[in-house]
DNA sequence: TCCATATAATTGCCTTCAGCAACTAATAGA
DNA sequence: TCTATTAGTTGCTGAAGGCAATTATATGGA
């Protein structure tokens, strides 16, 4: 069996487990006259006022018919009213009445009820890390409505120095191939950046989203005059949010303020998307030279932007 | 809304995803003409011979006057057979017939094609991580059903170096209160391992199960006589499998056929189970002494081990 | 030893579920 | 203006599946 099949049957075997821990629970809805389907459909109107018979059709999977017959059982008991319609009369946008919402509340409780009987069980460590988890499968499996986030920038602490190694390592030797050297190379400087910090000069930038590392920066002083900045990673995941970018313009803001003169930065050739954004705030390319390291022949580049300018 | 209620909140919105997005594949069983019901009792057939209808019932959550039908209808399709009945003739343990092996496999090979192409779309870090993931879910909610895999040593690839260092200082910070400057100095030690490499005097351990990591330790060359045995970790869930032991057995074993004369090791008072298991190899202290390091005062000691002995 | 009680499996009865196709009404496109 | 498409409804129907009664066997006391 090889990679991919062995996760998918984890998947399947996720999805049995889900099916049995929750579907159960679901069938005949918390002792209800309600069947499954009717409270699917239910919690859709509660969450969005005005849908439309065939939006729930498709969203929740349903035959038209029989969601026509669901809403036709609702319109009976007054739970849902037709909203006034709009300009195409076809439509006919659904909306929960009072008896509608008033059915609805106890079911709702009552799930909400067992779930957080599910988690109480769970200390809050394990509860955020339930939640992580939770939050990272909808993620991957392509949940649209997972709303993100929002990006933050935070400094370093403790288990930060090992990430950033972590992901320059895996991220250079996926993308390129370098070696472990490289990574090696990263937690040496991260070590010094640590043992020789000086908060007044330096500074470094961990970009999160919901507790999911997406990218860093660092600045370091290179002399009483220079700024030097290093280690600029985006993660793929973070890539087209400007992230880059706005590590960069830290770095500038930062460096400006501590009143470097200029800055400077060691990268290398076949960093495109970093040489763009270096580019685009004004350093230039001082030097570059052919080296073999990390298991290939790469070019280095030396670029410096002058802070003092504008 | 508190924590609870918002954890709780996240994981009913998980189940509706969830539900969504595997229940809707499911319901009629990849077009065949049988229902979800049937499909997981076959699976179940399949997965585990001779058992009783009664456990399926009990396990799938199904009615048994349900299930005696759906076992009469595979019954009447001779998908299976009534093993010899045991000493208690009540009960009729069921066994899939090769034909009925043969009707069930199609169907498993679809879902598993289909629970690939979900996975398709994600690069192998991504499936790693949606793995761990699942996994995640179904230990925190309570799936006795979750078999850990085998605890495997390797040695390093990239991305280690930065692991090793990160869990270091999550590990010690937590448990210790260390500071940042501690994880600096493992990423430090362990720069220089990578730079320095000697493939035949050093070598390193990384222990995982399922892709998780539980712990590591390195030996590196000291002097020619000499090796030591630096930045044994045992992850927090990993402990009680004697997997501390292991790691030191698998240095001491290594020093040995190396030649090296004796180990030695550094390391701190207040790490009572790693001192223990020290002492169990025959390390005696050899020096100690107060220092203050990682925001904290502590007793460093020195460790050593005699491989020439016995 | 025998009886009350429990467990395993089956069957009859019945309601609800839910797919399919035909149908109406309104709209959009050519 | 004609045609195709979309939103929603309705009739028909087989299957799903809950509940209670029934049979056969086991088991644990008195």
């Amino acid at each position: 069996m090889n990679r991919i099949q062995h996760d998918a049957a984890q998947l399947r075997a996720f999805n049995r487990f889900h099916t049995g821990r929750i579907g159960v629970l679901n069938e005949r809805m918390l002792d209800s006259r309600l069947s499954l389907a009717q409270v699917r459909v239910l919690y859709e109107l509660s969450a969005r006022n005005g849908v439309l018979a065939s939006q729930l059709a498709r969203e929740l999977g349903l035959d038209p018919g029989y969601v026509s017959r669901l809403l036709a059982g609702f319109r009976r008991k007054r739970w849902i009213t037709t909203a006034p319609a709009s300009a195409d009369k076809r439509r006919r946008p659904i909306v929960l009445t009072k008896a509608g919402r008033a059915a609805f509340e106890p079911l709702d409780r009552r799930s909400q009820t067992e779930a957080e009987a599910m988690l109480a069980p769970l200390d809050s460590s394990r509860r955020r890390r339930l939640g992580e988890a939770l939050r990272t499968v909808r993620e991957l499996l392509g949940d649209s409505s997972l709303a993100a986030g929002p990006v933050v920038l935070r400094s370093h602490r403790p288990g930060d120095i090992g990430m950033v190694a972590q992901r320059h390592g895996e991220l250079y030797a996926q993308e390129y191939g370098w070696d472990e050297r490289f990574e090696a190379l990263v937690a040496g400087i991260l070590a010094r950046f640590i043992e020789n910090f000086k908060a007044e000069r330096e500074r470094c930038w961990i970009a999160e989203r919901d507790g999911q590392f997406l990218g860093c920066v660092f600045v370091v002083e290179k002399d009483a005059d220079t700024a030097q900045l290093r280690m600029l990673l985006v993660e793929p995941a973070a890539r087209g949010l400007g992230l880059g970018k706005q590590l960069v313009a830290e770095c500038v803001r930062f460096a400006r303020s501590k009143r470097y003169r200029r800055m400077v930065l060691w990268t290398n050739s076949v960093l495109d998307a970093a040489r763009h954004v270096y580019e685009s705030f004004g350093f230039r390319l001082v030097e570059q030279g052919k080296h073999s390291a990390f298991g290939k022949d790469l070019v280095e580049q030396t670029w410096e932007l002058d802070l003092a300018a504008n």
